[in-house]
Formats: C-alpha cells, sequence, structure tokens
DNA sequence: TCTGGGGTCCTCAGACCT
DNA sequence: TCTGAGGTCTGAGGACCC
C-alpha cells in the first residue's frame, strides 16, 4: 500500500518490454483494506469508502479509488477527508478479514516461489528466478500471480517487475490500479531519471526538503551530484545510499526471513489525559499487551522504552536496558512505569503512552531470570495461565484486577481524567 | 490540516572499557 | 597513576515506511 504515487511514464513504442533478467517481482495489493472491506459490503461497490479507525483522532486507513479521486489519502486526518469527501461511507477496519486475504495471498506467493519478502499483510517481494523453467518468464508469472488472486480472492494487485527490489517497488507503485510493469535493466536510468526525488526510498519530507534547498528536485540531480556533497548533506550512510538508488543500483537480496527487531504497543486518547492514575493503568494495559506478543512469538527482550507525546504533538522516549531479558508482563510494567514516573511530569497534558520492547532474542537462546529482586515470583507462571485462558476464551478474557476495574473509565478517558 | 499504530534504521552523545 | 584513542554499549531522538 505505497503512500507515494508518481506519474506513470509512457512507453512510446507500444512493444512488450524485454524481461529478460527481471527475477525480482514486488507485488502490491490495491488500496488493499478498502477493497477487501468491500467484499462484504458490495452495495458500496464504485463508491467512495473511507476504511479508519481511532474514534475522533483517527486517520485514514485506506480508500477506493472512487474517494482517492476526491484528494483522500492514506494517512490523512478523518476530518480532513470528511471534507474532501463528504459523501464517502466511512467503514471501520475488519483486520480479522485483512489478516485472513493476507494469507490466501501469501499462500499464492508461496505456490511460485520459496523466496518471499512479506513487507506487511498486502505487499511482497518475490525472487522467482528459480521458478521460470516451470512457470514462464517474469511478466507471464506476475500475470499468474494477478489472475489467481483476483479469481480467489476478488481483489486486484500491482505488480513491478525488475532486476532489483528498488525499481520493482517503484514499478508497481507507477502500475497502479491493477497493472504490471516490466522494467528492463536497459531502461532502468532512463526509467528512474524523470522521477521527482521523493520517488527514491528513503526521501521523506524531511530529506526532500533538504534535497530541494541544494537545487536538487530529479533523481537525475541527485545522479548527477558529487557523492560527498550528498554525504555532507544527508550522512555517511543516506548520502552515498541514494547516489547509489539514483543509478539504479540496489544490490540487497529477496529475504525470505526477517526476525523482528522490537514489539510494542501504543495508544492514542480520545482526549488528552493529565491523570497518572490513568496513566499508569494504560501503562499496564499496553505492557500486558506488548508482553503477550512477545511470548506468541517466542522471544524475550531486553530494553523496555515508553514513548509519551504531549498535547502539542512533541514526543519524548526513555528506554532502560535489564541485566537480564524477560518476557514477563509484570517485569515490563514496573520498567515502564518505572521510566514513566522518573519524567517527573506534573500533570502534563498527554495524548499518546506506548510500550515498546526492544533488543528481542529467541527465547530459548535466552537466560530467564527473575528480574524483580524478588525471589521465584510466579509472575511467569501467571502469564503463562493468561495466555492459554486467551487462546480459549479470546484477548483480554483474563486481565489485572485494575484493568478491569478500569473499564468503566479505561477505555475511554472520563472528564475527570481529561485536563 | 492536524496528525494512528506498527515497525526499522540511522545519528549523535555520553559512559565505560581496554 | 594519569591520559588519550578507539571500540562498544546505551539512551534519546528523528526520519521513514506501510
Amino acid at each position: 500500500m505505497s503512500r507515494r504515487q508518481f506519474a506513470v511514464p509512457e512507453r512510446r513504442d507500444g512493444q512488450a518490454p524485454d524481461d529478460e533478467g527481471c527475477s525480482i517481482l514486488h507485488v502490491d495489493m490495491d488500496a488493499f483494506y478498502a477493497l477487501a472491506s468491500l467484499l462484504s459490503r458490495p452495495e458500496l461497490k464504485g463508491t467512495p469508502v473511507i476504511i479508519a479507525g481511532g474514534g475522533n483522532r483517527g486517520v485514514v486507513l485506506s480508500a477506493t479509488y472512487e474517494a482517492r479521486a476526491f484528494g483522500v489519502a492514506s494517512a490523512m486526518p478523518i476530518a480532513r477527508a470528511r471534507r474532501l469527501c463528504p459523501q464517502a461511507t466511512v467503514v471501520a477496519p475488519d483486520y480479522a478479514r485483512y489478516e485472513r486475504i493476507s494469507r490466501a495471498v501469501m499462500a499464492v506467493f508461496a505456490s511460485v516461489t520459496p523466496i518471499v519478502e512479506p513487507l506487511s499483510l498486502d505487499e511482497a517481494f518475490l525472487d522467482v528466478s528459480g521458478a521460470r523453467r516451470r512457470l514462464g518468464s517474469p511478466r507471464q508469472i506476475a500475470q499468474r500471480i494477478r489472475d489467481t488472486i483476483a479469481d480467489e480472492q476478488g481483489i486486484t494487485c500491482s505488480v513491478g517487475v525488475a532486476t532489483t527490489k528498488f525499481i520493482a517497488k517503484l514499478a508497481s507503485g507507477l502500475a497502479k490500479p491493477d497493472g504490471l510493469l516490466v522494467v528492463p535493466e536497459s531502461e532502468v536510468v532512463g526509467f528512474l531519471h524523470q522521477l521527482p526525488v521523493g520517488a527514491l526510498w528513503g526521501v521523506g519530507d524531511r530529506t526532500e526538503e533538504a534535497l530541494q534547498r541544494l537545487g536538487l528536485h530529479t533523481v537525475a540531480d541527485i545522479a548527477h551530484t558529487p557523492v560527498d556533497t550528498l554525504r555532507r548533506a544527508l550522512g555517511d550512510n543516506a548520502g552515498p545510499a541514494l547516489y547509489a538508488l539514483a543509478w539504479g543500483r540496489d544490490s540487497r537480496p529477496v529475504m525470505p526471513t526477517r526476525r523482528e527487531r522490537s514489539i510494542g504497543a501504543d495508544e492514542t486518547f480520545s482526549f488528552d489525559v493529565d491523570d497518572p492514575a490513568y496513566i499508569h493503568r494504560e501503562l499496564l494495559k499496553l505492557s500486558d499487551r506488548t508482553a503477550a506478543r512477545v511470548r506468541s512469538a517466542g522471544m524475550v527482550g531486553r530494553t523496555i522504552s515508553i514513548k509519551v507525546r504531549f498535547s502539542d504533538f512533541t514526543t519524548i522516549t526513555r528506554s532502560k536496558t535489564l541485566r537480564d531479558p524477560t518476557d514477563v508482563s509484570r517485569d515490563i510494567y514496573v520498567t515502564a512505569r518505572a521510566l514513566f514516573d522518573g519524567l517527573g511530569l506534573q500533570r502534563a497534558r498527554l495524548r499518546l503512552v506506548g510500550v515498546r520492547m526492544e533488543g528481542l532474542l529467541d527465547s530459548d537462546q535466552a537466560p530467564i531470570q527473575g528480574l524483580l529482586d524478588e525471589p521465584e515470583h510466579g509472575w511467569r507462571d501467571a502469564d503463562r495461565a493468561v495466555d492459554q485462558a486467551s487462546a480459549r476464551f479470546g484477548a483480554g478474557a483474563v486481565r489485572p484486577a485494575s484493568l478491569v476495574e478500569g473499564d468503566r473509565s479505561a477505555t475511554t478517558p472520563k472528564r475527570g481524567d481529561i485536563s
């Protein structure tokens, strides 16, 4: 679900491009959350639909192309999207459905090649070099994937076919919606150099501003700038990396397995909150959620970090690295709460708090010890029992008493909590 | 216009160790 | 014993991506 979109360059000769050597595919589902949601709301097909959650402070998760025609875009605040397209139907996201469809789509990819690198629920890189004898040229394989997904899932996708991941990803974005674009090796530089700098991977708003200040507006401009100039402007890594991308050089292979480096959860309040007791309850909830996900991934972590966002949107983080790794909810909560209390905030108005676990290791590789300077405290056993109850009766079936008590007020801050 | 939630990666500064 | 250099780790913040 690429957010940055650029104009599609036209082929003038009308010939199908040569896909020899183009063994990398980037498959990106079209307006995935929106089209997946329409499967259960067929009456909304062909109309502007916005998928958004998050209450009064939410942003647009996805939108149909009919809504996008009015300027609605992913990550846009809902209030603005409604102003741009008042006739749009706003639908709450259905994550269970998205995950189900995503698993089916990934199974289609796996039937083509074992070298699949998922990037998110709705997109992946595939290396099809080993599938050519069995399934045909990369273009034919890409078309076969598109047909299968459309037939089996009733939604469309776009595919970029190229020699590198970066060009394949650009190509899928340019092919949208419901398209297929092959960029032969011989056309990579010409294809790239006409694009704006924002098309390059890693160039967001800030970097784009920095490049504009240097008078660099297109990828060609970057390609013809001395690499040392880019290094000075963007740093030792980003400068040379951008220069390489501007010439289409990207040696990263498709990586079938990626390990998570951190797991966390955060929550934006419906209204700004200044009550420490309320925030402590929220930290407990987020610590529980984070710990459960760490355990279900079979991992433990050493570093616990919290994120605090103030009402003016300034954001700070604090972290603490423990002596030994843990997956115990209470260890995470105690550390997160200590980090929060250490900030010494005197009823500052907060809009978000978050808890994250970093420095993750496989739990069978890590020494697990009690971390609370208590004898064998049994919290791990309690967590296991909670995990089993959640697996049987659903997430949240068993919760700390303070959260059950807090339910009446904690899901949404009550006026007393709000500054 | 007013900004979610899940992440990754990078940079920089300071502490600590050799 | 003191000092400096270099490496590594930690903590904080920011940019970026989907």
